[in-house]
DNA sequence: GTGAAAGCGCTAACAC
DNA sequence: GTGTTAGCGCTTTCAC
């Protein structure tokens, strides 16, 4: 940078100006200046900057897993409104586990990003701590809670659970059960789903769990399992992920079994494909965009220090209704 | 860190040493260094690290989307590997122009990582010039040239065509088609197999040419675009990802057809999904997982400056061949 | 094994 | 509108 106040014949902190406020130098230096950096092919050193100014213009944002899509999704629409307003990102996958996530809060800490995406709502004692002497804002993704850390951008998956409870039974579906992956949440939405079946039914609801993510095959293995327990026909099968609703769906119709009438099934998420399966999945839809770029302005206005802006944001969910339930 | 210093009754600089060689300072310092550490909650600033020492341990990853799970399982292993090694990542969504590949380019080298990966053997001029300039690793992944940036881990798209084509022909189907979306490798892959296979067999490829990504639904619109040019039963097609192999799957099924005797499929990617589907997809595996830790342990080789690793891995790929075709 | 000094390349505060 | 000065919080080098 200095060097480049010399050829354009001015100081290093003018090239500095140059660069960050350039209305604050007059035309022809800017212009002068514009031309050394040209000729040189000078990148100017955003490590100094962010020594200097405190402010690194980074965002680090933890998810448990990129291969998954639902967060890879809310992902792409966060960091696409954070890169149009000049922040980067800071990935790391964290699992389920929340001691990889305090490992990760403390790495990514001492790169001081200005502000933090985290996935759930439940952090260890540790990371709380860490990120309440940061000081930085916080925002939580893809639950919601009465004490988010700072502000917070999701669903209640409970209300999820007992609201597809609710269509399966207004449905006038005899008979239910679950396919659910090894997920927080999705034993959360299983939870709830059951409970309000059963108190609305008296029907006990029957689950294949899997300590796994949710795949295709073992949604086939999830329908496969709760056949093998003689399901009911007439049930409908509430799953935890659109991936599994597919394999049920796979599964009944290798079986020769009609979806819905035989069995009807019900998704998760809303993805790409769920309007397209023969017969059309009916799901819950997340729209993990809204989300995404919710958690974003949420984030850019802590940086504006507006204070009036709400804490917790319940962006909420919709039961689409296709065929297969 | 002067702080702790004062605590630990020590200077700056050992608290320093006590962080990064530990062995190079005294047990009984290094535990009064680590307490202070521990009552104060000090986290140490990787920014002011990265600067005093121009390493920031920072791996810009460029890829033209997260949402695509072909790539994020790649930035996944990689970035796995990575983080092992005390390497965090900073990600950028490129898509699949060159000028904003150029300018997330810019941006990520301002934060002077220490090493860049990058998606495509294509790059506009003025990345190369940059990429040269900063003088530090680059990785360039899923495709080879033979005029890498540096190093460069992926398959020959081209060779991958042309090996579904001798498949399709030594299956023995005597039609063809293809279904591809609007991505400059897929294109090339459609081109190298409509070539080989038009060679062979003196018979014109159809193809079903989409300017988006592939999803479930272009996949079956495909399909149907083809069987309403009058596609002969007994045709294969080659997709360009397994999402649309899956579409065209659900058309042809919703159809009444018999996949493979009335349409045969070929996708490409071997994704999750695709062994448990009915029939199950025959299609082009490439092993992500070993791309991802190729290319992570390359820019690895090149930290440690070994001078004889290889600059092209060619990882390969294989037709895995199940019941679609 | 430990410390003092210098400096990484910027920004902030203040002069002019 | 532009320059001067003083750091930001570390690592590096060299001395002891």
């Amino acid at each position: 940078m200095a060097e480049i106040g010399r050829l354009a014949g001015v100081s290093q902190v003018t090239v500095s100006r140059a660069l960050s406020t350039p209305d604050k130098v007059s035309p022809e230096t800017l212009e002068r200046i514009r031309n050394a950096i040209e000729r040189t092919g000078y990148v100017p050193n955003a490590v100094a900057g962010a020594l200097a100014s405190s402010k690194s213009r980074l965002i680090a944002a933890l998810v448990p897993s990129v291969t998954n899509i639902v967060y890879a999704s809310v992902l792409h629409a966060f960091s696409e409104i954070m890169w149009d307003r000049g922040y980067q990102i800071m990935l790391s996958e964290t699992g389920l586990e929340l001691d990889r996530e305090e490992k990760a809060i403390a790495t990514h800490l001492s790169r001081r990003p200005d502000a933090m995406l985290l996935t759930g709502v439940r952090h260890s004692a540790g990371s709380r701590r860490m990120l309440h002497n940061a000081g930085i804002p916080v925002v939580e993704i893809w639950d919601v809670t009465d004490t988010p850390i700072d502000c917070c951008v999701g669903f209640s998956h409970k209300e999820a659970g007992r609201v597809a409870a609710d269509f399966a039974v207004g449905a006038g579906y005899a008979h239910a059960a679950t396919i659910t992956a090894g997920d927080e949440r999705a034993i959360c939405r299983r939870d709830a789903f059951a409970h309000r079946y059963e108190r609305l039914t008296g029907t006990k609801v029957q689950a294949a769990d899997f300590a796994a993510h949710a795949t295709l095959g073992l949604g086939r293995e999830g329908l496969a399992q709760l056949l093998d327990r003689n399901l009911p026909r007439g049930s409908v099968i509430f799953c935890s992920s659109d991936q599994f609703a597919q394999g049920a769906l796979v599964e009944a119709t290798a079986r020769g079994l009609c979806v819905p009438q035989d069995i009807a099934i019900i998704g998760f998420g809303d993805q790409e494909f769920a309007a397209s399966t023969v017969p059309a999945l009916t799901t819950v839809r997340i729209d993990r965009q809204i989300l995404g770029q919710t958690a974003a302005n949420a984030l850019l206005a802590r940086f504006a220090a507006s204070p009036e802006t709400a804490m917790v944001h319940d962006i909420g969910f919709e039961i689409v209704r296709r065929q297969s339930a």
